[in-house]
DNA sequence: CTGTATCCGTCACGATACTG
DNA sequence: CAGTATCGTGACGGATACAG
């Protein structure tokens, strides 16, 4: 009650912002995505998923499956071998996440012809404007 | 067959990135939200709008709003009065976008405690690592 | 009241080189 | 093969000043 800055301020709301920030970077859905696509409990390499999600650097794959690790998203299984290998595996949660995720991308794809109608036409009206 | 650099190539599924980042970014989700409390019909002025979402400076929230005009997610209606007044509202896009969102945004909060267990627990490995 | 234009700090991201 | 360290760049967000 004494004094509410804005409503980032409250933690639960933070949280949220924070989910939906990561949700929205540029590599942890096709990450996801890509692990989601393994049979249930069969891991995938470091370089294999490189490999899978295309065009990410060594050091964005790692920093985004750490953060991913960090949240109990991912499993990180490392086999003392040589040479190295580390498998990476979606945990429950890690599933669970991305039901309401690809909902997301779901409605994305239906609404596209619409939006990018929408656009087009916003477009339009700026350049008939003179 | 061509060659497929990397998935971020197709557009569909750029467009689907795109909107994941805007829904990722500060603010968005935030005026979607704030409209979206308002019963059906009515518009919300600027600044009053500005003063729910809070925190938001007039730079990001006027930003933000054309982005959402442009897509078709909210509908702007100029009243050429003196003070000029303009109203926000959402459009059936934004109201249907507000459903895979805020199921989103409901998964996080069911799963809060169960992350911020997850977390104490990664780094407090990473404690006793020593 | 409702915007637009400008400047500036921060940080996410990428490329590269190096280590175990 | 897997990962870390370092550096550079650019987009994003915020504050401010100005205009209709």
């Amino acid at each position: 009650m004494t004094d509410t800055p804005h409503p980032h301020a409250d933690p639960d709301c933070r949280a949220v912002s924070e989910l939906l920030s990561r949700v929205g970077d540029k590599w942890t859905v096709l990450i996801v995505k890509a692990l989601e696509a393994k049979p249930r409990g069969r891991g995938c390499r470091f370089n294999e998923l490189k490999r899978e999600v295309g065009g990410i650097s060594q050091q964005m794959l790692t920093r985004t499956l750490r953060t991913l690790e960090r949240d109990g998203m991912v499993a990180r299984t490392v086999h003392h071998t040589v040479p190295p290998s580390v498998e990476y595996a979606l945990t429950d949660l890690g599933h669970s996440l991305a039901v309401p995720v690809m909902a997301l991308a779901d409605w994305t794809f239906a609404h596209l012809p619409q939006i990018h109608a929408n656009r087009a036409a916003y477009d339009g009206a700026l350049g008939e404007a003179a």
